[in-house]
RNA sequence: AGGACCAUAGCUCAGUUGGUUAGAGCGCUACCUUGACAUGGUAGAGGUCGCCAGUUCGAAUCUGGCUGGUCCUACCA
């Protein structure tokens, strides 16, 4: 074995071999475990939100596979509409073209072929990082099946009334030329204007004035709203204003939307370009006045002269205009929120159009229920607050999009408009005794991505058909997810599951946190601050980083930021982590219900532990290998003190990382692996190994035991840190297992290691727990003393018991080695007591003669600040105890605790002061 | 406007039903190339647990308020 850990060519070998021999197959035996990967995009690439969820996934997947379950983990794509239709449409511009001129069939084909280029992009990555699902069930959300799936469920829904056409405002991107749903509308806060204009009343007996935030949308005004109850315009409700520009007479009415104590208290009513408006036309009977085109422009619902005009500069020449006939009455500086798409990242326009929309309020109640009943499960728990005050108050989920890519809808109009639903025009004519020469046209519109995503459950597992596999693993275990897409994702998935399976799609959502920079920043490629996963395990140097930062940056000034930024946080680039550390760290952070700081500090300590874990079986092969480690069953093996301690301890270890791994505490199952592994395995029980191995030369039947234990130990360890890291710990058994007594190809199939109470043993890990008292006692005073490493020290000790004399004589050689002595042996009953540098273990006095090693004046300074310690501490605990009220009330076991901790405290106070006496004295 | 979450060592974070000497990693200090590992070893410094009340024998932990931060939902033109 090298000296150092080398992931890079570790890694590839074990994945190829992994999938190649079919291990991430179910098993076909043992209770089905099963998840469902969300979907990431066919055409994206690996971020680290993906990079931990996939991590934590691969974990539960792996645990659950070595724990018996017969385990699915199906993998997918997502067409992702949107987005993907974006990005075909960019590489078209950059070809002096468009979708218009290719034509819709030549278009869809453009995109299929660009996924096939791309496609296998984000599963490379993915497999990069180790992850186990099985790959040959891969699906995409448009392939044959998973669409025939969406059809069926739109048509079914439709049938029961569940779906239905209607015209009403939607949030129509200007840009794209589609509806989007209200969740793919971000709103956040910018600066902008109020703009106060005079609006005459029509008999010329004055104005009334409003405040807009959007002054050209005055041209399609159907009403100025004013308060019921506000005094000063109650005299006006029933006039009419004659609209400035248009010529139009429009009402004065009364509602109480109105806030009377916001602007004038006199608001302009635009039903047909905004949400608000909209309801209040609706209960005044306004007209809607549609004043936009698809592409934001005037239409000619619009006065001639703005016709044609882009939203902003009609909006420029309504104020001049205004201005120029004396109405503008002034304009104030407004913050507002403004609302973008989230792809196109242009403003949204209310627009009105006819669309497809899924009743939601009528899926929500049994979604609800699921919830309510613990039928599903959040961790953590506070997200179902936040899915419950959603789904309380949900809207109509508008499905349909003016896109090409995705799932068509399955409708066809006649030339009256009547509508036909099914599954293709022969099936709709035949059901609809339509004649063949009617001409019908197909709806042009596609389904919202989200919608099959939401079938993703059952749907990959081969619904409508009613599978084996259906049957077999569904519902599924849990889902991993971010809480960003549960109203997108989760709670959508829930609604059509129970509707078309009349179950759960999962059992538990386990809600990840976002990973952020080190700063605490959101991760975005417009902040340059995104770290590719795979750039951590392979490395990457800062110009290749610079390049990959700053590409298709839109604004130079943008880029010459992100390269400034970037080149003073990674001055060296970013060094090759491994993929085993990348992942050990995203469990290391895991913690329920925070957002993670992703650090590359922590990384560089986990890839650390990596090559700790690697050292620790070189030593232990090149002391088994060619080896007795006990293999043959007839020889004789006995279990020295360090061996059972360490036996008893690795159960200890078993029993709590898998009760943190039934909490989704990865965080703390890393950190008890890691503690157990470095603190207690490397840290002592090899060093105490060297000496039994050593000394112990002539007891075959210890040497034996010893061997075994460290190699059943790794062997135990290397299995409990599988799912987390699973190259290095493959790469290490394959050389450990046999010499344990393990058989198998792969770690991977492996049982995942049990509790076993028989090899708890208590009076072990006491013992061990006095070598490692006396021990640190030294190594503190040398360390403290400055006692040069290389030398050795003598030790007496006093006040032992006849057991501390007998664990002396058992333990000798190991005090000996590991505190670096010269000699150890108790005082004699009257022997004169050296000047010497004290430390305690209990009761025992451990002497340091200072000999000349050791200076007077130092370990009486180090005495009084122990001394000072521990007074505090009897101080604190004989005020607690004089506490009448904490003896009468507080459980008995706890006050005796109490007592005893002040007993240990005073006897300790008392030898030290003693010896600070006789040092002083000397 | 409503809601959620967060505030513990210089940094990133643990701390399970109230009872620990409040822990870990990184960083820092001193010493050490000792035969698994300098991606290492040994020892050490460093915290009035955001602030103020309250409950309690006892609060980092429970309750209320405040301050600061993150986010979600809804939205006033």
């Amino acid at each position: 074995m090298d000296k150092t850990f080398k992931p890079a060519e570790i890694e590839k070998r074990w994945y190829a071999h992994w999938e190649e021999s079919g291990y991430f197959a179910p098993s076909g035996s043992g209770d089905p475990y099963c998840i469902m990967i969300p979907p990431p995009n066919v055409t994206g690439s690996l971020h680290m939100g993906h990079g931990f969820q996939q991590t934590l996934m691969d974990a539960l997947i792996r645990y659950h596979r070595m724990q018996g379950n017969d385990t699915l983990w199906q993998v997918g794509t997502d067409h992702a509409g949107i987005a993907t239709q974006m990005v075909v449409e960019r590489q078209l511009e950059a070809e002096g073209r468009d979708r218009h001129e290719l034509g819709r069939q030549a278009f869809i084909e453009r995109i299929w072929q660009w996924k096939s280029e791309s496609g296998g992009n984000i599963t490379r990555q993915l497999r990069r990082l180790g992850t186990s699902p099985d790959w040959s069930r891969e699906r995409f959300t448009m392939d044959d099946g998973l669409s025939r799936a969406v059809q069926e469920v739109f048509i079914r829904l439709y049938r029961e009334g569940l779906i239905y056409r209607g015209q009403r405002l939607v949030n129509w991107d200007p840009e794209l030329h589609t509806a989007i749903s209200d969740l793919e509308v971000i709103a956040e806060e910018e600066q902008g204007h109020l703009w106060h204009f005079r609006y005459p009343l029509s008999d010329g007996s004055g104005h009334l004035t409003v405040a807009t935030t959007r002054p050209e949308t005055m041209l399609g005004d159907a009403a100025v709203a004013v308060h019921p109850e506000d005094e000063r315009y109650a005299h006006l409700v029933g006039r009419t204003i004659e609209l400035p520009l248009v010529g139009r007479q429009i009402p004065i009415v009364a509602d109480d939307y109105v806030d009377r104590d916001f602007g004038t208290g006199c608001v302009k009513i635009t039903p047909a370009h905004d949400f608000n408006d909209y309801a209040l036309g609706q209960r005044h009977d306004l007209p809607l006045i549609n004043i936009l085109n698809a592409d934001a422009t005037l239409s000619d619902e619009a006065p001639e002269f703005y016709r044609g005009l882009d939203r902003f500069t009609a909006r420029e020449r309504v104020v001049e205009d205004l201005d120029q006939l004396g109405l503008l009455e002034k304009v104030e500086d407004h913050t507002l929120k403004v609302p973008r798409g989230d792809r196109s990242g242009v403003i949204i326009e209310p627009w009105l159009t006819p669309q497809w929309y899924v009743d939601a309020k009528k899926l929500a109640g049994p979604a609800i229920a699921a919830v309510e009943n613990g039928d599903i499960s959040f961790v953590p728990r506070q997200w179902e607050n936040t899915y419950f005050a959603w789904m309380r108050d949900i809207q109509d989920w508008c499905i349909s999009r003016q896109l090409w890519w995705g799932h068509r809808i399955p409708a066809w109009y006649d030339a009256q408009g009547n509508v036909y639903v099914g599954a293709d025009e022969a099936a709709v004519r035949a059901e609809h005794g339509l004649d063949d020469t009617l001409p019908l046209h197909r709806d042009e519109d596609v389904l919202d991505t989200w919608f099959s995503s939401a079938l993703w459950t059952f749907s990959t597992l081969g619904w409508p058909e009613d599978t084996p596999e259906l049957a077999r693993y569904h519902p599924t275990s849990v889902l991993v997810t971010g809480f960003d897409i549960i109203f997108f994702w989760v709670a959508r998935m829930i609604m059509m599951t129970l509707h078309f399976r009349g179950e759960v799609p999962f059992r538990t959502v386990y809600v990840t946190g976002l990973v952020r920079d080190s700063e605490g920043q959101k991760m975005s490629k417009s902040k340059g601050n995104v770290l590719d996963p795979v750039d951590l395990i392979d490395g990457i140097d800062l110009e290749d980083l610079v390049s990959k930062r700053t590409a298709g940056m839109m604004q130079p000034r943008l880029a010459a930021k992100i390269e400034k930024a970037t080149r003073k946080q990674y001055p060296e680039g970013i060094s090759a982590y491994g993929t085993d550390a990348l992942r050990f760290t995203y469990c290391s952070l895991a913690s329920t219900g925070r957002d993670i700081k992703f650090d590359l500090g922590r990384i560089e300590g986990y890839r650390n532990f990596c090559n700790k874990i690697w050292n620790a079986a070189r030593y232990v092969l090149m002391n088994t290998e060619g080896e007795d480690c006990g293999q043959d069953a007839s020889a004789p093996v006995s279990y020295h003190l360090v061996d059972r301690w360490i036996r008893s301890r690795l159960q200890d270890t078993v029993g709590e990382v898998h009760r943190a791994l039934g909490n989704y505490r990865f965080d703390l199952a890393a950190q008890l692996l890691y503690d157990f592994i470095w603190n207690e395995y490397c840290d002592w029980y090899l060093e105490l190994s060297k000496v039994a191995l050593r000394d112990g030369a002539e007891d075959e039947a210890a040497l034996r035991g010893t061997r075994q234990t460290l190699v059943q130990v790794l062997e135990n360890v290397l299995r409990l840190l599988h799912p987390f890291m699973p190259f290095i710990t493959e790469e290490v058994w394959q050389a450990v297992a046999p010499l344990a007594g393990a058989s198998g190809r792969t770690i991977m199939l492996q049982a995942y290691p049990q509790v076993d109470r028989a090899r708890v043993d208590t009076a072990a890990s006491a013992e061990l727990e006095w070598i490692k008292a006396i021990v640190l006692g030294v190594r503190n005073i040398r360390g403290e003393m400055n006692v040069a490493p290389g030398k050795t020290v003598d030790v007496l000790l006093r006040n032992g018991t006849e057991n501390d004399n007998k664990r002396l004589q058992d333990n000798r050689t190991f005090l000996m080695q590991l505190a670096k002595l010269g000699s150890i042996r108790f005082l004699e009953a009257d022997e004169a007591v050296p000047a010497a540098a004290t430390a305690l273990a209990g009761d025992l006095e451990i002497l340091v003669p200072l000999a000349g090693l050791i200076d007077r004046d130092a370990e009486l300074a180090r005495l009084a600040r122990e001394l000072g310690r521990i007074e505090g501490e009897v101080k604190r605990l004989r005020g607690k105890l004089d506490n009448p009220g904490f003896v009468a009330k507080a459980p008995a076991d706890v006050v005796e605790r109490e007592r005893e901790k002040l007993a240990a405290q005073e006897q300790a106070q008392a030898r030290l002061e003693a010896q600070h006496e006789t040092l002083k004295n000397m």
